[in-house]
DNA sequence: TTGCTTTGACCCTGA
DNA sequence: GTCAGGGTCAAAGCA
């Protein structure tokens, strides 16, 4: 570990010498700033698979011959110029030309093994693997390998920056020059709202990217998740002065939906998710698609295109943060505090996430802030009920802080009528990436039905295992998972839980995922593996353990 | 011709 | 029952 640890210190001394980088939201603004401007040069991407799907102003300098003409995207209305923020400290992220953010966000290899090919985190879509020729190169995709030597270095039990963490990875593939392997999209990032508000360093941008016309936006931004979506409709929200588009998957029979809410600006402020996808990413001609990386990470994990709609649920969740919690990429790496409270109050500016009307089990809300000062992300599930990681309906009815964690604990209870499990939520006060969700009592019913909706009950384990059985729907990271020397950038975001008092375990992806990095998880897992985070409860210290046997529960069940 | 966006009208739901 | 607001439809237009 510690020859490891002087690894990373190596990386990052080299790393940060060269490049400089101060959040994640910079990260992501760069990221942003990239794929606007690689939108229009996708094409060139695609001849070229080292391109890393961006190209930066760095990059037009020095290879200004093959700089995109950007004349076909006009100006004004770029989201991410019009800033007229103060220059942040934070403001100037450069990234190398083989370095970019969407490859950090998209690639593979900020998963747990770089072999496997997880959705991108709100939309399902996987990396940006392209599938012909990377098919036959993600055997060669040889990161694991330097990643299973150093990926022990990311395993501190301390916090650690998780920017540092996938620049030092980043940097690291680089040095390794592995990543050329893997291709990423010229198309935006598909977690839209990253892309909306990072202004600081687009408005540095020396070469910046307009977009006279919105729709012209909307249309690069329609394929930033690999999915076809076709806009059926767009309202001005009374309330609001931001139009809110409607937007329906273009696959046949796909029922997932999103609508998007812009500003005046055109910076999206909100996206919201409905439904998940019932099949892979489609094909496209502009850009090969992940399709056949995502079916063969499929096959290679052995799950079935149910399971995909799960994944498409799960990895979602898994980068809300579970239970209620959030993930925020700000000058804070995790947001710790309640995501209403957090993504709505924070300048008075960000709009508080909303709730598609009647099918909160299946969306995944993206508030994307327009604040200057500290832009930030905002992807969360829903904050009063939440069904998304365990399939059961969780009404809110407390937080509270308790003693021995700053970190507040969110109380819920299942909505079911007459059932008695609650459960509670709360980051781990030595491990902010982990999230502790302790159980109490035995659901005395089914995992409810989505309301309108077949696909959500794809996603829930038989109804028969509601009570004493895990359930048996093959996970993706429980079945991918199976080694702690992977990149966990899923911990980075995601949650882990340990299920404590109950029976029925909600079989995260988080956990699972976190499963080979125990570390994160803030728990003494020796092993990485998954079965041995799903030992039997009385193996796990009960988390409630630490709680103080107070009053605290009867003050709200009554 | 195809696929997409635009946009006014209609429908649904909840207060 | 009425109304307001959000969500959806579908015709028209555009590229």
């Amino acid at each position: 570990m510690a020859s490891s640890g002087g690894n990373m210190n190596t990386f990052m001394n080299s790393f940060t010498s060269n490049y400089s980088f101060s959040s994640f939201s910079d990260l992501l603004s760069e990221n942003d700033n990239n794929n606007m401007r690689s939108n229009n040069s996708s094409m060139n991407q695609e001849k070229n698979s080292l391109n890393w799907g961006f190209s930066d102003q760095r990059m037009n300098q020095q290879n200004k011959d093959e700089v995109p003409k950007f004349k076909s995207f006009p100006p004004s209305s770029l989201p991410m110029i019009s800033s007229s923020s103060p220059a942040s400290p934070s403001s100037y992220l450069a990234f190398p030309p083989s370095l970019s953010p969407s490859v950090l966000l998209d690639s593979p290899v900020l998963f747990n093994n770089s072999n496997q090919t997880l959705p991108s985190p709100t939309t399902g879509s996987f990396g940006n693997l392209n599938s012909k020729e990377d098919n036959s190169r993600i055997s060669d995709f040889s990161f694991q390998s330097k990643a299973a030597t150093s990926s022990s270095m990311f395993q501190s039990s301390a916090p650690r920056n998780s920017l540092e963490d996938l620049m030092t990875r980043q940097q690291h593939a680089n040095q390794q020059n592995e990543f050329s392997t893997v291709k990423t999209r010229g198309v935006k990032s598909e977690v839209a709202p990253i892309q909306s508000f990072s202004q600081e360093k687009m408005q540095s941008n020396p070469a910046p990217v307009h977009y006279t016309h919105p729709s012209q936006y909307v249309r690069e931004q329609k394929a930033e998740d690999g999915y076809n979506w076709r806009k059926y409709g767009q309202k001005q929200v009374k309330g609001s002065e931001n139009p809110r588009s409607y937007y329906k998957c273009t696959f046949p029979n796909c029922p997932t939906k999103k609508k998007v809410e812009r500003n005046l600006d055109g910076h999206i402020t909100e996206i919201v998710y409905k439904g998940n996808h019932n099949h892979p990413k489609p094909q496209s001609t502009r850009r090969s698609s992940s399709q056949s990386i995502q079916n063969l990470a499929y096959s290679n994990l052995d799950i079935t295109n149910q399971s995909n709609a799960f994944l498409d649920n799960a990895q979602r969740d898994s980068f809300a943060g579970t239970d209620n919690s959030s993930a925020s990429f700000g000058d804070e790496d995790i947001d710790q505090g309640s995501p209403i409270s957090k993504s709505g109050e924070d300048d008075g500016n960000e709009p508080e996430p909303k709730r598609w009307k009647g099918d909160n089990e299946n969306e995944v809300i993206s508030s994307a802030s327009r604040t200057v000062r500290e832009p930030r992300i905002v992807v969360q599930t829903t904050s009063d009920i939440d069904i998304l990681d365990d399939g059961y309906r969780w009404r809110k009815y407390g937080q509270k802080v308790v003693k021995g964690n700053p970190n507040p604990r969110s109380y819920y209870k299942c909505t079911f009528t007459g059932c008695p499990v609650r459960k509670h939520v709360e980051r781990a006060s030595h491990d902010l990436r982990a999230v502790i969700t302790t159980y109490e009592g035995k659901h005395n019913h089914d995992v409810p039905a989505a309301r309108g909706s077949g696909s959500y009950a794809m996603n829930k384990p038989p109804s028969g295992n509601s009570n004493n059985s895990m359930p048996v729907v093959p996970r993706p990271s429980m079945l991918a998972n199976n080694s702690n020397q992977g990149m966990n950038f899923n911990d980075t975001f995601f949650n882990t839980r340990v299920q404590t008092t109950q029976n029925q375990p909600p079989i995260t992806l988080q956990m699972l995922q976190s499963s080979g990095n125990s570390s994160y998880s803030g728990f003494d897992t020796s092993s990485g593996s998954y079965m041995n985070q799903m030992q039997p409860m009385n193996n796990i210290k009960p988390i409630s353990k630490e709680e103080p046997k107070d009053d605290f529960f009867s003050s709200f069940l009554n």
